[in-house]
DNA sequence: TATTGTTATACTCTATAACTATA
DNA sequence: TATAGTTATAGAGTATAACAATA
């Protein structure tokens, strides 16, 4: 059936609608490669999920951060983000203090064993990036950055 | 905290490592958007899964393609084939004839009542991906395109 | 009343492997 | 022995809603 190469499949010439050339089946096609790629790594060397791991990172980037800004900066649901945050607390690599101006929410920060935990990972992901975009030109890297920020804000 | 908009974001300037450029993460996120947003579609409409959408589309563009290529052309594993191919069949949108030349495989096709599915799904997906594409350059979609022949083929 | 975050429930999805039947 | 495809099992993930605490 050879989809990777329209040209010469077979009989799909009927016209219509190529799966292949979908957008959104594309970009389905690229974050099961890659971001599940990436998180086959840190499952088995971390155990960590993927909603894990986008939470350590981000409280990695803002110290501080509510889980209500987490959820809505990173496309997760607050449900998962308080089941990632329990997980990473239990674990010892987060710390939780009560916001005393109010106390619903609290500030997350990363205990010293989450930063080393955060420095193990970081260098994993830049080469696992750096592997990607190595297949990329240049320009197709800033294509896809910027086509990121148009379809992913708002 | 911005995600969006990296400028104005608080602290993140300890520099490592930022998430909202990492690609993986990127990808993610449009799929999420883009493809899951198009299943809701036809998922409420037409009471299609994802893998059911796949493979209605793979039968459309390759008549009497076997089980096996769907999996291996459309990232599907071949257990969700299977049953995406056994609820297809119960809804009577495809047909599976036994090759004689091999019993082991099928050969699957749509029926009339699948064709008309088909054309009425088309229409939905070319509309959702116009209103994505829109919001890119001619630039931007190209260099997409070629970044999905380059990623994921492999 | 509205909001932050947690928990419970049920449901779906899927990974794995066992299995059937063919080859 | 190997392959195409199905089925069983169990575990993970998730949507929903109810809930507690606070505002």
């Amino acid at each position: 059936m050879r989809a990777t190469k329209p040209e010469t499949a077979a009989p799909a010439s009927h016209g219509t609608f190529r799966l292949e050339d979908f957008l959104p089946y594309q970009l389905a096609v690229l974050a099961d490669i890659t971001s599940a790629g990436f998180a086959r790594v840190y499952e088995e060397r971390f155990g960590l999920s993927i909603p894990e791991w986008r939470v350590l990172a981000t409280i990695a980037e803002v110290p501080r951060v509510r889980a209500k800004e987490i959820g809505a900066a990173r496309h997760l649901p607050k449900t998962a983000v308080s089941r990632a945050v329990a997980s990473l607390r239990r674990r010892g690599v987060i710390k939780v203090d009560v916001n005393r101006a109010d106390k619903r929410e609290s500030f997350l920060s990363l205990t010293p064993k989450g930063r080393d935990l955060h420095a193990q990972l970081v260098p994993l992901a830049l080469d696992y990036a750096r592997t990607l975009t190595n297949r990329l030109s240049p320009q197709e890297r800033l294509a896809l950055q910027s086509a990121y920020e148009r379809l992913a804000n708002d």
